[in-house]
RNA sequence: GUCCCCAUCGUCUAGCCCGGUUAGGACACUACCCUUUCACGGUAAGAACCGGGGUUCGAAUCCCCGUGGGGACGCCA
């Protein structure tokens, strides 16, 4: 049996979107599955539509998942170059095969290719207008998701463009051919074209190879498939909002294959051990951003805390946190791992962490109202100040013990010392337990905001 | 309109191939527990076999027809 070699064909006309990511990690899992080679071919023969600045995004993205590419641009390989701009010798060679096979030929400026069969002149109600139609057999497609799939081709079609340019049908088929792909693993919405490259194929004389279409990633919301504009639809913006990639692509893997068994969260190798067509569903699946949440929260608790703590800071750093980044790294660090059990992503941190950071954090007036409007908060508050003022701050137990000698004292409970307190020292009622934020803040500062705050009620 | 694909909780799915299950798990939602706020976690609840025929002692599972959803029908990819 000859080595597996996928390939993921993306053409830079857009931002990376989910559904392309899903394919080519689909592509890329069935690649390190087999000890197969995944490759990676630009698509870029609409000119007029290319950009390298979106060419950038799908290597840029493509390595922030972790999919990295054995052939392909940047790390080359026996069968390059690998984008199609620059193959345009080998499009002509092939070309020149069908020429002589009498297999296309020329109209209207372009080249098209030649159907085997019968022709007639029909006029197609939909498109209203006549087209020739040929009396051909239809394509069999044994698609390993699918089954066999049985379609009819029966119109010539474009092969080169007026501008001397090739399309999509013909530089794939060219390509899977003169790259030795052995299988095609790509969206269903590939699937009707697949009677066009199997038809292809035989006019090259050339076997197939294992088409696999999988099902389509739907939009979360409304009907259709997912799109480049709707939300959360491109891979950019998981990077920017610091999503774990590891997550992204554990649910990606989710998302149209399962392992058959319970188990969701699961490590990259295992997922590679257990990737394989049967897995595979034949049902469109609905993104689920909720879902996706959930998982990137599974890893970011299980993160190590020196790794956590680099991310936290780059995430900072992206939604440029000031006062955070300028802060005493040791502080900096122990805030972070406050914080890290107890946020869904890393792009609450900022938010979550400001008042840490500057005395100049926001007062959330609803929390406000409400703390004040209960028992005697001015009381508690003074209180309170007054026991801080002489408490070991070494560490939480101490000031816990500190606080409720106090409650004992007064005939009250931790809590109603709490919600005051905290307010007043973070303007908030989430956060971490009021000890840590008490130890970690620093007697001096928590006595000060108390006092601030006294002042304005 | 034509052709192709698909169909289990709201969502992702297991079960289907090889008929017999209290149809399982996860996300979301709800309640309770834990608790020093907020989360995490724990427990519980609700929640599905698209419809109709057929085959069979027996159908989520096999077959057919409807219906619904999706895709393709470009000198885009």
């Amino acid at each position: 049996m000859s080595q597996v070699r996928v390939r993921f064909a993306p053409s830079p006309t857009g931002f990376f979107h989910i559904g392309s990511a899903r394919t080519a990690l689909f592509n890329w899992l069935y690649a390190r599955h087999t000890n197969g080679v995944f490759v990676l071919r630009v698509e870029d023969t609409d000119q007029a539509r290319n950009s390298e600045e979106f060419l950038n995004v799908i290597y840029d993205s493509l390595t922030w998942l972790g999919m990295t590419w054995d052939e392909g641009p940047k790390v080359g390989g026996h069968f390059g170059p690998y984008r199609q701009s620059e193959r345009a010798h080998i499009y002509k060679e092939y070309l020149q095969k069908l020429i002589d096979a009498g297999r296309a030929y020329e109209k209207d400026g372009a080249i098209w290719f030649k159907l085997p069969g019968e022709r007639s002149e029909v006029y197609d109600d939909h498109r209203q207008k006549t087209v020739t139609k040929v009396a051909n057999t239809p394509a069999v497609i044994d698609d390993k998701i699918r089954g066999r799939v049985e379609r009819l081709e029966d119109e010539d079609f474009v092969i080169f463009r007026s501008d001397g340019n090739p399309v999509f049908h013909f530089v794939n088929v060219v390509d899977d051919i003169a790259m030795k792909i052995t299988h095609v693993i790509r969206g269903e919405d590939h699937l009707s074209n697949t009677s066009k490259h199997v038809e292809l194929f035989k006019a090259f004389g050339v076997e197939p190879p294992v088409f696999a279409h999988i099902p389509l990633i739907l939009k979360q919301n409304g009907p259709g498939k997912m799109s480049k504009r709707d939300q959360g639809a491109l891979i950019e913006e998981y990077q920017k909002r610091g999503y774990l990639p590891e997550a992204l692509v554990n649910f990606l893997a989710l998302l149209g294959w399962s392992p058959k068994d319970d188990r969701e969260k699961m490590p990259l190798a295992d997922i590679i051990a257990l990737f394989d067509f049967p897995g595979i569903n034949q049902s469109n699946a609905r993104f689920d951003d909720k879902k996706l949440a959930h998982m990137n929260m599974v890893y970011l608790l299980e993160l190590p805390a020196d790794l956590f703590v680099v991310k936290a800071r780059v995430q900072l750093e992206r939604q440029q946190a000031t006062p955070a980044l300028e802060a005493d790294l040791g502080y900096f660090r122990e805030v972070m791992l406050l914080s890290q059990p107890k946020i869904k992503g890393l792009e609450e941190l900022a938010a979550y962490t400001v008042y840490f950071f500057t005395e100049e954090y926001p007062m959330d007036e609803k929390v406000r109202t409400k703390v004040l409007s209960k028992g005697d908060p001015k009381t508690r508050l003074a209180e309170l100040a007054e026991v801080l003022a002489t408490a070991d701050f070494s560490n939480d137990t101490l000031i816990e013990e500190a606080i409720k000698a106090l409650a004992a004292r007064t005939g009250l409970g931790f809590g109603d010392y709490q919600s005051v307190a905290r307010l007043a020292v973070s303007g908030t009622n989430v956060g971490p337990s009021l000890t840590s934020l008490f130890r970690v803040l620093g007697r001096e500062r928590v006595l000060a905001r108390i006092a601030r705050f006294q002042a304005t009620v």
